[in-house]
DNA sequence: GATGAATGAGGCTTCATTCAT
DNA sequence: AATGAATGAAGCCTCATTCAT
């Protein structure tokens, strides 16, 4: 990777991404990230106010192409099941590519050293009220569900679902198209 | 000679978790837990062998209290939906006795600073797979529903509602019967 | 130990020279000493201003046990010979009984921690001054002799023997009459 | 960017020698020495481990430079007494030049706190048994000789030397020849 | 533009000592 | 007289950040 990529900041959040995963927030120090990214310490001030902003800035960009990648669905799709489907979809991918990805948000969306970005929160806000919206309309969704409830289960589960696995319940049976579908059933029953 | 003083033990108690929902593990220092309870930074020495002790024995206390409830009830009750109706109520009270406890929780389980117990992981397990097999047995749930689906449900949804909450994602009702029912109508739908 | 001997200072004195050899002065806590003494941590507190104290007494007891014994020699034997011979034998035979006593004596000579009393030293120059005075009367040292040089042989070389033997080096022959007399030899010697 | 300071490295091994020697191990504090020395308390964690590395590297390199001095003292001359003169000589030098080179040695040996360096003790052993194998072969020992007689005297009396002097005991004349000619013949005396 | 030497605030922890009981 | 609960000063060390080169 480092050599393909020659770029210093991509190599930066590349190291610090995997290093916090590895050590947490805190034990991912600035000294280890600059030398496995194989760049001086001073380097990353020239970028980033501080640790807090380079990886506020890391996270953002991953949220955010998740939460663009729902609202693209939204323009798209007619019902909540295909959607809640691709969402699934494409958080197995992700988890493929890159093992960390969601654990590594996990880790700071409750590491108070750094503050949870408002976009992202209002993002997730929008997202839950166009989905309820959509699920209501299709008939898909009961008449007493609310965007909560979709937060807590199309935009929810899966994702828990990914962090269960890799902390060691239920190991069976591993991202596979038949459980992408029992996740998909659980989702849309639960909010029938 | 002084008796020990339980109340200081109580008071760090509660300050550590307060100053962590606050600041995060990191956050809290020794020195502020301290002062806030009113007692001197080594006194907390005299009773934890470290900081990292002091916040395990609080996490694992909660944990196990809500653990032990959930086995209680699996004594106890006959339907799934009964155990689901008291584990909200639970966390519902909790929730207006200690707002933070349930924060404080998911603060810990994703910092590396400290071990999440295995105790408690063991005992999550064995819950789903109890709950499980009583879902089964009385035809609440499907037939390919799996452990991490229990976990996924009963176990997280209610959590997750309290926490996105907190974190201003619905507020207009708070905690009461109504929202109770409807969280365990959405937990048993998702399972059936 | 503890059982025959009631008198808590006695203890607390026995245990603190043991624990001092196993961990050094600061090694060897307060708390660490009245634990093994089985005695409360403020009890020492009513016997000795401090810590320092403590330790004090110990080895100036030790110390002036030594002292004494060597004046005792001087008062009574008319050859330097016979009592560098009385003395080889004195710490032989300490040794074997408090294999610890004279590391323990070693090991607070250079420590800063604590004053080393005056009055040993004035000790060990009248002892020197007297030795010197004995040895050149009976013609058993030559004339250019002085003080330092008995300190360096007779009151040295024979603590250094038990020490150098306890820290590995040289541990064919333990301290028997064999190796007194070669001690013995190598002091007369030395001065002659 | 600014080279490293290489003075500063040598200011902090400087006065913490001194500051050993005045206050012992324990009471030598990092934020002292590194006041001294003007520097910051954090540099000197960017050269040392920690403060035992620090000082068992300063130690390790003033015995090395003894023990090697009297390795090629050992290549190149033919009779101990030459090698004892050298000894002497070398060390009343040293103390000439560096007047707390020794205490600080002999504070150090016994302090729990840092290890002894194995390989000091190692080229102990070895030069004791090569001083004896030349100084039985040139006839100047006696056959009952053994190393730790060597030790005893050669490596042992003129250090000892030095420190009681420093301590006050005979001071009339410092560390002239005709000081080191009587230490010499002391030394050889005593192995006849 | 880039480096990495240097800083120093602030964290955790220990333990001799005090004093209410 | 004796205890041991409680204190708090002081120590070691880390690491985000700065800035001279």
């Amino acid at each position: 990777m480092r050599a393909i990529d020659s770029n210093k900041i991509d190599r930066i959040k590349s190291e610090t991404k995997i290093l916090i995963v590895e050590k947490g927030y805190h034990g991912a120090s600035i000294a280890e990230i600059a030398k496995r990214a194989n760049v001086s310490d001073g380097y990353l001030y020239r970028h980033y106010k501080n640790k807090s902003e380079l990886v506020k800035d890391i996270l953002e960009k991953q949220l955010e192409q998740f939460h663009d990648y729902i609202f693209k669905l939204l323009d798209e799709k007619e019902s909540v099941r295909t959607i809640t489907n691709d969402i699934v979809a494409f958080l197995f991918d992700l988890t493929k590519e890159e093992p960390h990805a969601i654990t590594f948000a996990h880790m700071l969306v409750y590491d108070h050293d750094f503050k949870y970005p408002q976009s992202r929160h209002d993002a997730i806000k929008k997202l839950s009220e166009e989905i309820l919206i959509l699920g209501i309309s299709t008939g898909e969704f009961a008449k007493n569900i609310r965007e909560i409830d979709v937060l807590l289960t199309i935009l929810t589960i899966p994702i828990k679902f990914i962090e269960y696995n890799k902390k060691g319940y239920h190991q069976d049976k591993l991202f596979d198209k038949e459980e992408q579908e029992r996740l998909v059933n659980i989702c849309m029953n639960a909010l029938k």
